[in-house]
DNA sequence: TAAGTCACG
DNA sequence: GACGTACGTGACTTAT
């Protein structure tokens, strides 16, 4: 402490902090366009003052102070406040959540907090520890905060390291720092568009606050003043001049969630600092670092080898509350922690939660159960009573209470795998989890299409180490258990351990991150949009469950029918949904064309082996393929979707998934909400039951071939970009261009065959499979494919080129820069090469898409709120998506939505969105 | 658990 | 000239 036995307390304004950095530094920029250049600035100023002050051994206390956001209580005030700040620079936006990164990796407190400005922050630690006793040093140049300066209260300039103190506030202000705010409130802010009164400057400001003691009495004042302009400007402007001052006074009660005792310095803990720093590739300050904190090598964040393997971790099983204070007390000394739910479902939206598992170190991890019960007794049914005692546990409130500060607490990292999931299952617990990391989005980033990112996978992959399956505590097929039947001491084996592989793989990917030049895409796409899906999949979309009762009972009736009639057909009764007997009736029995296929020797029976019998004629393949499709819509639609209505909320809620398809697409599944029929008459049918709440509409917005358009872009083809830009018919341009058809001679047939050329050439296109989609020779296929490169070169040339940077460097990448690894790319064996190349060719337009419209998401329920919007977004189908809307809403909200859409991504064509609205998702289409 | 089939973009 | 194909998914049914 002090010598003097008082302390002084360091508030770093870290958003300020921030922007010096970035202005100060020349660009750092990356191969991937990454600019690291502000974070490494803002490490050696942090560096820098944190070594100083620990020398001088003055300061006792230390925290880093962040902007929540650029909405704060002011923009109630005065909605225009800070509305001509221009966006913070392209570059810089990827870097904002490394700034709170690097501040835990210092061991110090990371504070910012909703609906407040870092200022106000600021103003209320230093009354807090002004009222304490204690001396502030605020480090900050911002003339915003002199109006704190007092007696025990200096400033600090970062860069100049010059003190700021009554006398500097004077020469600013020309007055003291308790009338500074009246000064601000005359004369305004154009930076922070802080009107004020016009005509008056800060001199003339402190003039008159000089003259007249304070705002209120100059407003009282005002006829007196004897410069008519200045007198009329003040008497008509006096509001505007107090909404000013409420503007720029800073907020010093802030129910702030941490207490600056919280703040005690301490020296830094080496491992995770170095570990950070050398993920950035900061190596001077990394040596720096080592000769002034120590810290060996190899203690780095992302080197494991000296930690015991999970196996031998010992785990602490947390059954009272002062256990669970010890790990919260030691989650707040870190700044971060892996998070693990256990429930009794795989489904986030019912799941009950029954246990939480935490770890802040490799092979340190514990299990909170909170709803076990007893074992269910043996071989009988459990009606809730019979059951053996529950265990020791924490009341579930209790814990939650407990816990629910940490994980709301943004200086608090919590680490998951899957970690929607767990956000979605604590939220409705009541204790929602900001700011997170997520090691499967991680893995996905950085080896999307080398392999699977599930924890097992992940874990035997990065630690060699196979996890506890699931089967051996729950067990598996009729006997599994739910969780809150397993035993204590198995459920602390395997909870425990997964939270423990969370963290260690965490320490493993998150370095990469920056190694790898992949932090954008996580930064700017994937882990913003966790919350966005996990609100989408909560949300739900309402199914009518009669409209589809009654759909199952038609499609029923009419698939007897037609069995009957297939029956007779056949001249046996024989199982019309076995593909085995269904080609030997075919094949053998009737003796139709078309052989053997396929590894197993079975006869193929497909719709398109079907389709050319009956094409020939033949009744029987005709009425199986009706009779197909009718069974397929009963059974995958109409019958599944009612039993995935949610009682309690009257809703259908899929689940998405984030790292399910390599491109970057999301998948959907339990149900899969992203196949819903719409291509023949009866299927789309089933899109009637997907109806609005009452009030309320649905609206569909779908970016209109946002595929064509991204190889319009990428490929750089003027005649398809012109073609876009003038909004033409791009089926039928295409078809006058290849096939030599002028455009006003269009005919259906020519246009078909262009469309299915233009679907072709973004899949990767080949002879034999253009030729089996139009039914057409394989030579005539392959002439068209050459005419459509003679008549646009550049697309040829894009589509050696993926292949090319594939084959060199394993991955091609989106606009964005994802990467889509192609694990077989140089395989010896050329259909599994060739597999690859064509996915080379899709991967960046089909992922590009996909980054575009999940941009778009992120956007969007910012853009809804501001417009004073309710609308929710409900689903995704890769280029469309669905909202629902108070019907008074509904122009709004398209308009917002579209607006938003459009602009997710700068193309060299425009990007367009169609938009349709219904009382069902048959009609919004 | 794999294979066949078919729903979507 | 190999090999066997349009790209990306998930669900259901039958067969093993």
């Amino acid at each position: 402490m002090a010598e003097n036995g008082k302390h002084l307390v360091y508030l770093i304004d870290g958003s300020g902090y921030i922007f010096r950095a970035y202005h100060a530094l020349p660009p750092l920029t990356r191969p991937d366009g990454t600019n690291v250049g502000a974070v490494s600035g803002f490490c050696n100023m942090l560096y820098k003052l944190l070594d100083e002050t620990l020398q001088s051994g003055k300061a006792t206390h230390f925290a880093v102070i962040f902007d929540h956001s650029s909405k704060s209580f002011r923009n109630e005030i005065y909605s225009d406040y800070k509305a001509n700040r221009p966006p913070p620079p392209e570059d810089l936006v990827p870097q904002f959540p490394l700034f709170r990164d690097a501040v835990r990796a210092f061991g110090l407190p990371c504070i910012e907090m909703e609906g407040y400005e870092a200022d106000d922050l600021i103003a209320t630690y230093t009354e807090q520890a002004k009222a304490d006793g204690h001396d502030v040093v605020i480090v900050s140049s911002d003339k915003d905060l002199m109006q704190l300066v007092d007696g025990g209260v200096t400033m600090l300039d970062p860069m100049k390291n010059r003190p700021i103190g009554r006398a500097e506030v004077r020469e600013k202000f020309f007055v003291e720092p308790e009338r500074v705010v009246d000064v601000q409130a005359l004369a305004g802010d154009s930076t922070d568009n802080v009107p004020g009164v016009p005509g008056i400057g800060i001199k003339t400001a402190a003039q008159l606050i000089e003259e007249y003691g304070d705002l209120e009495n100059l407003l009282a004042h005002a006829e007196e003043i004897k410069q008519p302009k200045r007198r009329q400007n003040l008497i008509e402007h006096a509001e505007l001049a107090r909404i000013s001052r409420d503007l720029v006074r800073l907020k010093r009660d802030v129910e702030v969630e941490h207490d600056i005792d919280g703040f005690i310095i301490g020296a830094p803990d080496p491992a995770p600092l170095i570990g950070f720093l050398e993920a950035q590739s900061f190596r001077t300050l990394t040596s720096r670092v080592r000769a002034r904190f120590g810290g060996e090598e190899g203690q780095a964040l992302n080197e494991v080898a000296e930690t015991p393997p999970p196996e031998d971790a010992e785990y602490e099983l947390i059954q009272d509350m002062a256990a669970l204070e010890k790990w919260i007390a030691e989650i707040r000394k870190c700044g971060f922690v892996a998070v693990d739910t256990e429930t009794n479902s795989l489904d986030a939206v019912a799941a009950d939660l029954v246990g939480i598992s935490l770890s802040t170190a490799p092979g340190h991890a514990c299990y909170i159960p909170l709803r076990h019960r007893g074992a269910a007794p043996d071989g009988e049914l459990d009606l809730g009573g019979g059951a053996a005692d529950a265990p020791k546990q924490i009341p579930l409130a209790d814990a939650i209470a407990a816990l629910r500060p940490v994980f709301a607490d943004p200086g608090i990292l919590k680490i998951g795998q899957n970690i929607k999931y767990d956000c979605t299952v604590l939220q409705r617990a009541g204790a929602p989890m900001h700011p997170i990391d997520d090691t499967m989005l991680l893995s996905f980033v950085l080896d999307a299409g080398a392999h699977g990112h599930g924890m097992d996978e992940l874990s035997r992959l990065h630690l060699d180490y196979t996890p506890i399956p699931y089967k051996e505590v729950a067990g598996t097929g009729k006997a599994q258990i739910t969780f809150d039947r397993v035993p204590l001491d198995k459920a602390l084996d395997y909870a425990a351990e997964d939270a423990d592989i969370t963290f260690r793989l965490w320490r493993v990917l998150k370095p990469r991150l920056a190694q790898e030049h992949m932090a954008t895409v996580y930064e700017t796409i994937e882990r913003p949009l966790v919350p966005v899906i996990a609100a989408m999949e909560q949300a739900g979309i309402k199914v009518d469950a009669e409209i589809l009762r009654e759909l199952s009972n038609d499609f029923e009736l009419r698939a007897a029918e037609i069995e009957s009639d297939i029956h007779a057909l056949a001249g046996e009764s024989f199982n019309i949904g076995s593909p085995k007997q269904l080609g030997e009736i075919l094949f053998d029995r009737m003796s139709l064309g078309g052989g053997r296929k396929g590894k197993t020797g079975a006869y193929a029976t497909g719709a398109d082996i079907l389709e050319d019998l009956a094409a020939q004629g033949h009744e029987l393949p005709r009425r199986v393929l009706d009779w197909r499709q009718l069974t397929k819509l009963k059974s995958t639609y109409t019958d599944a979707l009612q039993k995935e209505i949610n009682p309690l909320t009257g809703r259908v809620h899929t689940a998405y998934h984030m790292a399910g398809a390599s491109t970057g697409r999301l998948a959907s599944s339990d149900p899969n909400l992203q196949n819903i029929p719409i291509r023949t008459e009866e299927g789309r049918k089933i899109r009637r039951a997907f109806v609005a709440e009452k009030g309320c509409k649905l609206i569909s917005a779908d970016y209109s071939q946002i595929e064509l358009r991204i190889l319009a872009h990428i490929a750089d083809i003027e005649a398809l970009k012109g073609a876009f830009a003038e909004g033409a018919d791009i089926h039928a341009l295409t078809a006058s261009e290849v096939f030599g058809v002028p455009l006003a001679e269009m005919d259906g047939a020519t246009r078909r065959k262009a469309k299915a050329i233009n679907f072709g050439i973004i899949y990767g296109i080949s002879p034999f499979g253009l030729a089996r989609q139009l039914q057409i020779p394989q030579g005539e296929a392959k002439s068209f494919i050459d005419a459509y490169f003679e008549r646009y070169p550049g697309v040829k040339d894009y589509m050696d080129q993926a292949r090319e940077q594939a084959r060199e460097h394993g991955f091609v990448e989106t606009l964005y820069g994802r990467r889509i690894h192609l694990a077989t790319i140089r395989d010896k064996n050329p259909a599994r090469r060739s597999f690859a190349e064509r996915a080379a060719i899709n991967a960046p337009i089909q992922g590009s898409a996909a980054d575009i419209i999940k941009r778009a998401m992120i956007r969007i329920p910012a853009a809804l709120d501001d417009a004073g919007l309710a609308a929710k977004m409900l689903l995704q189908v890769h280029d469309e998506l669905i909202f629902e809307a108070p019907e008074d809403q509904v122009d709004a909200t398209i308009k917002a939505v579209k607006t938003t859409m459009e602009r997710a991504a700068r193309l060299s064509v425009p990007l367009t969105v169609e938009a349709g609205v219904g009382d069902s998702w048959a009609d919004a289409h």
